[in-house]
DNA sequence: CTGAAAGCGCTAACAA
DNA sequence: TTGTTAGCGCTTTCAG
């Protein structure tokens, strides 16, 4: 489809030159063998333990010793070996934050960016690092399950989008201390997790539209295997009460195009739509695009709120409103609970739950 | 600002409870220690040796040996213990993603997706894994750097958005394989990379609105300090020859609020402007936001092209006539060239660089 | 085909 | 404060 256009200095169909030795590690001499402890150790005139203690803090280390050790470092590029520290260690320093989600949609959910950025600056805190992974097949989820479970990470946060019984099932029996973010249905009592109050949130989003619509409401939902579907229906219909009509339910799979196809039936089994509760921003965008293609105009002849306040919600005409999750407060206290499972605290399963807020803008 | 609301089942405030030791990993009676494949060998009667051939594809173990050896594994609940693999192997196997950005924008595009899933999908087909690791600031980039160069990765794939030298720079004294997708500034050189051609893409799609546009024809660029920034504005130029208007250009950073901003600064300037290159997307669909809410049609008083095909093309009314970058294939270069690295091949940096396709579609 | 043994590079406990 | 010494759990020769 698309083709190798150019090449500048480089002769890429000949699989590029010059094999130098496939092994030039432990041989003879010594090409550049990686520099270790011993080295280190032999140049500075000091015992191996001493090394070890200075790239670890420098703690108990007469400060000139200290300096001729951190000097030896230097001159021979010393870094440490990560595996053999983890082996000595019994641990890794890393723990993963597992999206199992395709990946095309991962990249569109701003959420995920905050998750990551929020767990990648907490972590460096403590001197450890986050490792993203994605597993958007079943295939990938064993893989991952492989990954996770044999000791690569200490520790995981789990962001599931659908059901992820067979990793969590597997998770479970293994040793990995993890937190779930959002609610995993069929486990919800037997992990740990931190998840908005989804259903609480939608109550709150479209009684804000029922109150400034009158007339037919309608709304598509997430898919109703997720925790998040389910539960922002279920919002709705209670803040909805009498109004709520069961016809004027689709069901859409967070996608955008399942947003705008979902209104494409709404306004055929009912022209006389005036609200619209989409359950995801993405979704609303194209719930928008429909409702516009239909010739409705965005509040004036139908009224939308959308729920995540994600991009989408700005880069549509009208902006939407919609409601904001505590992204950022999630993950830090996934991430307290987590550093307490893998502390060794056996304790019960932690379950938390915190809410939304609305964002007022112009779709309303 | 958002706060725990409810919880169920938890005591979060008070630092769930029951500490059942700290250090029961190495105590007395072996409370459940990990079983190792030393237990595995005295279980199934066998030697180490053997264990260790049947968990690495079982070639030249007598079937019935192997039979023993799998259930003596499934029976302990056995699996490896990576860090120890890792240290006798001397490699990982696994190689990072590495993507330089504000995890805010990082997750909104969805070349980085497509990227991630290749690469996913690949590695694992040779037994490898990706992780995705983000460096939004100075300080992640030197956390990035240590983790990089420490061994915890056998090789990097570095996205970078924007100048990179500081890593740049330390990776390149590092022993770490790595290649760089799209072209490094200042190190075109001295890295293996492999960049898509922005500036005949630039140059393409250029061409397209001019030929269907009479009229003054603007720019929003991207920031001028990344090379495709730079480039998409050379091809610009090219495309517009005689036409090129240098008052014109509005300098953007490839958010959608700098794309509004720079309409708006255009539409000042030179209200009769009739055709917009945005140099991405996202940019694009700020720029026809700015262009709807000054009165302008789009695409019958002003037309626009956008850049990278990305998610914001589709959701943007009416849809962006775009670029669509190979980034597939670039994922399949640079993993190839990583790959030779890895193998210990040494060779002359390698450059490739790919082409963009067309997607015309209506906002021309 | 299989067992034994020698590391892989580092940490941590223990003496000194 | 320091050096020494056991491991950490696995892979990989090397004999047999």
């Amino acid at each position: 489809m698309q083709q190798i256009n150019g090449l500048l200095e480089a002769f890429p169909t000949m699989r590029y030159g010059v094999l130098v030795g496939t092994s030039d590690r432990k041989s003879a001499a010594s090409p550049r063998r990686r520099p270790t402890i011993d080295d280190v150790a032999r140049l500075a005139g000091v015992g191996r333990g001493t090394v070890s203690r200075v790239i670890n803090g420098g703690r108990n280390v007469r400060p000139a010793v200290r300096e001729a050790v951190n000097e030896a470092i230097d001159t021979l590029g010393y870094s440490v070996n990560q595996s053999a520290r983890n082996l000595a260690r019994g641990s890794t320093g890393s723990v993963a934050f597992v999206i199992s989600e395709r990946e095309e949609r991962l990249f569109e959910d701003p959420n995920f960016g905050l998750f990551a950025r929020t767990f990648s600056r907490e972590l460096r805190r403590s001197g450890r690092h986050l490792l993203i992974t994605t597993a958007g097949d079943e295939e990938e989820e064993n893989s991952l399950g492989d990954y996770l479970t044999v000791g690569h990470v200490d520790g995981a946060l789990l962001a599931l989008t659908r059901d992820q019984e067979p990793l969590l099932q597997r998770l479970q029996t293994s040793r990995l201390p993890f937190v779930v973010l959002g609610k995993p249905l069929g486990f919800e009592r037997a992990l740990s997790w931190v998840a908005i109050d989804d259903e609480k949130a939608a109550f709150t989003v479209v009684s804000y539209l029922a109150g400034k619509v009158d007339g037919a409401i309608g709304t598509v939902t997430g898919p109703l295997q997720t925790s998040s579907g389910l539960e922002r229906l279920e919002g709705c219909r209670r803040a909805l009460g009498d109004r709520f009509r069961p016809d004027l339910v689709e069901t859409g799979d967070w996608s955008l195009r399942s947003g705008r196809h979902g209104v494409e039936m709404l306004l055929r089994r009912a022209p006389e739509l005036r609200g619209l509760f989409v359950a995801s921003d993405l979704m609303a965008a194209g719930a928008v695009a429909a409702l516009r293609a239909a010739g409705r105009r965005v509040p004036e002849d139908v009224a939308v709120v959308g729920f995540d306040d994600s991009a989408a919600a700005t880069m549509v005409e009208p902006a939407l409103t919609t409601m904001r999750n505590p992204i950022e407060q999630s993950a830090l206290e996934g991430l307290r609970i987590l550093d307490d499972q893998i502390a060794g605290r056996v304790l019960p399963p932690v379950h938390l739950v915190l809410n939304s807020e609305l964002v007022e803008r112009s779709s309303v």
